[in-house]
RNA sequence: GGGCGGCUAGCUCAGUUGGAAGAGCGCCAGCUUGACAUGCUGGAGGUCGGGGGUUCGAAACCCUCGCCGCCCACCA
């Protein structure tokens, strides 16, 4: 890395100065955390990301926050454990799994159970490579050295110990219940798992005759359910059917006899006001069934096919067994209409199949303990969301939150650890047992289900750190300080780590929760891959740089809306790194290798960029403390391009060339700071740029977080009147059409000498020392400025025809009493003051 | 059925306790300015979704309507 800034091209190529960094800092160990270090700790344990197999914008985005995080807090002082890994995702990698198998046109079983997971062991190493080197070229500065995988053996061994120590407080439990069934899964899933799709469907209205005489008539969009159907329920208080309770009804195409019950669930108004009661596959039913000991009937096989043993439909999917009962209904006349009804059926988030709802014995996990010290803790301000408004959507679903689910009949995730042995004793233990505690049989039978794949992430924040040992690791990092994650997962995952955090450790895991929001494709469709919407960032990380893509991140990631994405955001970040590097060449060729401290700055504009950058310094730091990230990229862009390029740099262009040591100074020191400054969201190149200042010999990555608290509001509002002259001055340069460079500028005695001289020099005028007869008057300060050739004053025209609508506006709020009787003080002194400048101003523009 | 978010310039979005409407991109015009044409300069363009209200003052607060989008929810 030459300083001499002639081997700087004119040109930023992100691709050239991306490649090394990485390397030389995992190198040196900056990413590696001391657990014994003496700083203060932050903690952010990575999402382990969903085997996709390819990184998505959600985790462009999501690590982006989180390097950002971690990078700016090392350089804060902290010692910062950024701790990667991986999930294994049992659903979701079982499902991808047999697509690749169904391809080759095969099927699990037909593989073997052995071969299946071997085959699945290949996919996690392959595309766990995947995942890492997609981190490290998107910069995550994560602790490769604590990589963590679920089912690693260590992680393993805290699921099971979760799960003894859950069973042992007698919070996990077997029962019968109706379950979200996936009949191309053949398992059960959680109620979070299904995603409900609206469908057109039609709504069968179907007689029911009833002993001794007449009938009911029910309506039902499944009629093939029908077929378990164990009873008739009414509302009580129905005078069409209240007659009719405690009678019984004959089921079509069965012949068994349905009790007639009241039942306050059923809605009056809905259908026919009579409900059929199949208790075996339907929530609401299961409950009426309960109430009024209705017997339950299991009218279906895991794999979605009848189960109606002795009935013509047995073993027929569900809707070819739909259509024969609805022939059949027709041809006995019972069937009285069908009418066209949409409605929302669930279907598996992971595979698309239609769930079943049916009955099903799965592992249970009490939750009202957990569920009250997480309210307990949210109360107390123990957990705070950004945006705040995610506080509530978690606060209502943990509120209504019931048993959950944990087992799952996958063949993928970690075995439950429950054993029978062969004189059915049950044993739950960490470790597999080598007999029976009860009778010593040494037979012994692994309970089949896994574990819901969220069991074991809920984990994340402690077992990760090496729970339940007590590490130094666990000691140190916990709790971690901030989970960065999108909303969708709020309920899966992040109520559950705070929930298990708390129970584990004490401790809620962090204190910050962000929430990003969703990156729609630019029509304003979700992007998704099926739908072909789907933007990859590596093809955006070749095309702009890592740090253009990685800016653009901060830049949108904590909107309060979900955004479209907007490629040519992402090119103006690139192009911002282009300024940044061009800056730096500028002050390069002329400070070169000086490293002399220079004097205090006494000029001006040296006193008001270093009180900008200040300013700055405190805007960008405020934003990342608060979540705001695109506060943060905004105040140090601004600062970057509009004050250090367009006004310091053109200030003291010549002073640079001249080889002014202070000038010098100040420009390194702008550049050395807004590179420290930017470094969390941008680490390439600015990294890159620093390591050529003068006088760097170690990483940017560990220099320190500028804290400056140099603000000089005097030098602020002289710079101010500047520019304001400066800027008026090109405007009438241009409405002249005038050349670019050249003309006089007369400023009077009331305008500071320096102001002048400075504003003469930036607008490339001369400074007359007399007044001018002839030129343009000026409206920023009594003054004219005449130029080389024949001066139109359209543009004067239009400024005073503005000025004096705004002095109309501003005199009329004035002359309102109640303005004046109920404004703040300096509201009225303020305005009083603006309508004096207009005057002044309309006064010169006048002459 | 509940709840939440959004509707601001042609496009994508900012707008921090109410006190002169902003950025980037695009558009128009001018510039081979000794860092950058991935640049520089000037400019056009908005009754802040509609309608009420509170207030001296509303893009912002309240009510209401209209579209988008999301989350939660056992009405067949």
């Amino acid at each position: 890395m030459s300083k001499n800034p002639s081997s700087m091209p004119p040109a930023f190529d992100p691709q050239a100065i991306e490649a090394g960094w990485y390397a030389r800092w995992e190198k040196e160990g900056l990413f590696t955390a001391a657990a014994k270090s003496k700083k203060p700790k932050y903690t952010i344990c990575l999402p382990p990301p969903n085997i996709t197999g390819e990184l998505h914008m959600g985790h462009a985005l999501n690590h982006t926050l989180q390097d950002i995080c971690a990078r700016y807090r090392r350089m804060a002082g902290y010692e910062v454990l950024f701790l990667p890994g991986m999930d294994h995702a049992a659903i979701a990698t079982q499902n991808v799994i047999e697509k690749q198998l169904a391809a080759e046109g095969m099927t699990k079983e037909q593989l073997g159970r052995e071969a299946f997971e071997a085959r699945v062991n290949e996919w996690y190493a392959e595309v766990g490579d995947t995942i890492v080197s997609q981190d490290r070229i998107l910069g995550a500065s994560l602790d490769w050295s604590r990589l963590r995988f679920t089912m690693d053996p260590r992680y393993v061994r805290a699921v099971m110990t979760a799960f003894v120590s859950f069973y042992e407080k007698g919070w996990i439990y077997r029962a019968p219940r109706i379950v979200n069934w996936c009949p191309r899964d053949r398992s059960a899933i959680s109620d979070l798992e299904v995603k409900w799709q609206v469908h057109d469907d039609v709504l069968f209205f179907i007689k029911y005759p009833i002993e001794g005489g007449g009938d009911v008539m029910i309506a039902t969009v499944r009629p093939e359910t029908m077929l378990a159907d164990t009873g008739i329920a009414v509302h009580p208080t129905d005078d069409r059917y209240k007659h009719l309770i405690g009678k019984t009804a004959i089921l079509p195409l069965v012949g068994r006899k349905l009790p007639v019950v009241g039942d306050e669930a059923v809605e009056k108004d809905f259908g026919t006001g009579a409900l059929k009661v199949t208790p075996g596959h339907d929530p609401m039913d299961y409950e009426i069934g309960q109430r009024h000991s209705l017997e339950v009937v299991n009218g279906m096989n895991p794999d979605g096919s009848m189960n109606v043993p002795g009935l013509p439909y047995d073993g027929l999917p569900a809707l070819e067994a739909r259509r024969h009962v609805v022939e059949d209904l027709k041809a006995q006349g019972l069937l009285v209409k069908e009418e066209p009804y949409t409605h929302e059926v669930g279907h598996c988030d992971r595979c698309d199949a239609v769930i079943e709802p049916l009955i099903s014995e799965q592992w249970w996990l009490r939750m009202e303990v957990m569920r009250d010290k997480a309210l307990e803790a949210s109360a107390a301000g123990k957990v705070r969301w950004h945006p705040d408004r995610y506080e509530r959507t978690y606060l209502d679903w943990l509120r209504g939150l019931r048993d959950w689910n944990i087992g799952r009949q996958l063949w993928l995730g970690h075995r439950v650890p429950v054993y029978y042995c062969d004189n059915g004793h049950q044993l739950v233990a960490v470790e597999r047992p080598h007999e029976c505690t009860e009778c010593g049989s040494t037979t012994l039978t692994q309970h089949p289900d896994v574990l819901d794949t969220w069991f074991s992430s809920a984990l994340w924040p402690f077992a990760t750190l090496g729970w339940p040992e007590e590490t130094g690791d666990l000691e140190a990092f916990y709790p971690n300080n901030m989970n960065s994650t999108a909303r969708e997962i709020i309920n899966l995952w992040v109520s559950r780590m705070i929930m298990t955090g708390l129970e584990f450790m004490g401790e809620a895991p962090f204190a910050d929760v962000a929430i990003h929001c969703q990156v729609q494709a630019a029509d304003g469709r979700r992007m998704s891959k099926s739908l072909g919407t789907g933007v990859d960032p590596r093809g955006l990380i070749t095309k702009y740089g890592t740090d253009a893509v990685r800016a653009w991140a901060a830049s949108v990631a904590m909107s309060s809306q979900d955004v479209r994405f907007d490629e040519s955001r992402v090119e103006g970040y690139r192009r911002f790194c282009n300024k940044l590097w061009n800056a730096t060449r500028l002050v390069l060729a002329s400070a070169g290798d000086a490293t002399v401290a220079p004097p205090a700055p006494q000029a001006l504009e040296d006193r008001w960029i270093l009180s900008r950058l200040s300013r700055t310094s405190a805007a960008v730091t405020a934003g990342i403390e608060g979540f705001k990230f695109q506060d943060s990229m905004a105040a140090a862009y601004a600062f970057a391009w509009n004050e250090f390029c367009d006004w310091y740099l053109e200030a003291v262009k010549e002073r640079l060339r001249s080889g002014d040591v202070v000038a010098q100074g100040v420009a390194l020191s702008c550049l050395d700071h807004v590179l420290r400054l930017l470094h969390p969201t941008m680490p390439f190149v600015t990294e890159e740029l620093w390591s050529r200042l003068p006088g760097r010999r170690d990483f940017l990555m560990r220099a320190a977080w500028p804290d400056l608290q140099s603000a000089d509001p005097e030098a602020e509002e002289t710079f101010g009147q500047v520019m304001a002259i400066v800027e008026e001055l090109r405007g009438h340069r241009q409405a002249a059409g005038a050349p670019p460079r050249g003309g006089m500028l007369f400023l009077d005695a009331s305008t500071d000498r320096t102001v002048a001289a400075l504003a003469a020099r930036l607008s490339w005028t001369e400074l007359s020392p007399d007044a001018l007869d002839a030129g343009i008057p000026l409206g920023t300060r009594p003054g004219r400025v005449s130029f080389p050739v024949a001066a139109g004053d359209s543009r004067n025209k239009a400024q005073l025809k503005r000025l004096t609508s705004d002095l109309e506006k501003t005199e009329a709020q004035l002359a309102n009493p109640e303005f004046r009787a109920n404004a703040p003080f300096d509201i009225v002194r303020k305005l009083e003051e603006r309508a004096a400048e207009i005057r002044a101003a309309i006064d010169r523009l006048s002459t």
